[in-house]
DNA sequence: AATAACACCTGTGTGC
DNA sequence: TGCACACAGGTGTTAT
């Protein structure tokens, strides 16, 4: 479900309703999501949640006593919910507060996580190895021309990797590619430095329109107060294999890059 | 070191 | 209707 824009969506929707808010108890239902939701978590009880964090597509909430990390993975989402409201299929966990509200995790695939971190800094093995947010203003061409500088790799799984800039997922990377009319399979350390700066245009472009659209709803998709997100009428690729290009009519080709789906127009990305 | 493939898991859609 | 199979928004781990 969720690349950058959705967590962010996601981040919104549950800050007002759980910033400043105690936490009564931790109910986990089912700990086994990507990794065993460890034990630790429950320290987060009797805690003031201070602030509600984005890195990458982690959400983090901050208290005295530390850090909860939440990833959605592929199926995961947050709903605000009445504390008393029954628990349906892959409600895993419930973190509930003490004004009669909690924050209830789903994940139909198990692939999300939910786990305890002592600092507040971003020193957890699965944050400090991350590459720059692509919507500030670390993520230029110029960090761009040297993270991608002789690599051999396709460019769109250069887009992908968390190590060279986080939270672009298949969806965004196949739209920013289209955008900035560059072909998916092209060797990362051969585009020109005019290219990557259309590239870094073009992600920041669209990440931030698809956060305004409320994220892209491709089937299940909810904020958090259950509303879907706009963003995919506004897709010019992804998913339209074989459909024509919005660009110039030619028929958009699909290939598999790193075993997903790639969606580009042969003519408007042209292959160098 | 860099790249590619695999793994985790459930739900849904397609074709027979 | 049932079944087998491919595929899905992510990313750490293992193999090459």
């Amino acid at each position: 479900m969720p690349e950058l824009p959705e967590v962010e969506v996601t981040r919104q929707g549950i800050a007002p309703h759980l910033s400043q808010q105690k936490v009564k108890k931790l109910i986990v239902r089912n700990p086994s999501l990507r990794w065993p939701v460890p034990d630790i978590c429950h320290n987060i009880e009797g805690q003031v949640i201070r602030a509600i964090r984005r890195r990458a597509k982690y959400l983090l909430l901050d208290t005295e006593a530390g850090v909860t990390i939440v990833h959605l993975g592929m199926s995961g989402s947050l709903r605000i919910l009445a504390s008393d409201t029954p628990p349906e299929k892959h409600d895993h966990i419930d973190l509930v507060l003490d004004n009669g509200q909690m924050l209830r995790f789903n994940d139909p695939r198990r692939f999300g996580a939910w786990l305890w971190h002592e600092l507040p800094e971003l020193t957890h093995p699965l944050l400090s190895k991350l590459g720059p947010e692509p919507l500030s203003d670390d993520f230029d061409a110029v960090h761009l021309v040297q993270a991608l500088n002789n690599k051999t790799k396709a460019i769109k799984l250069c887009l992908m990797d968390n190590h060279i800039v986080v939270g672009v997922g298949n969806i965004y990377a196949n739209e920013a590619l289209f955008a900035a009319g560059i072909h998916p399979q092209t060797a990362a350390g051969k585009l020109s430095h005019e290219q990557l700066l259309q590239l870094v245009v073009h992600v920041k472009r669209i990440l931030a329109n698809a956060i305004k659209q409320g994220g892209t709803t491709l089937k299940d998709f909810t904020n958090a107060d259950g509303k879907p997100g706009y963003f995919a009428q506004k897709l010019h690729v992804y998913g339209r294999g074989g459909e024509t290009c919005t660009q110039c009519g030619n028929l958009l080709s699909e290939i598999k890059l790193g075993q997903r789906a790639t969606v580009f127009c042969g003519l408007c990305q042209a292959k160098q």
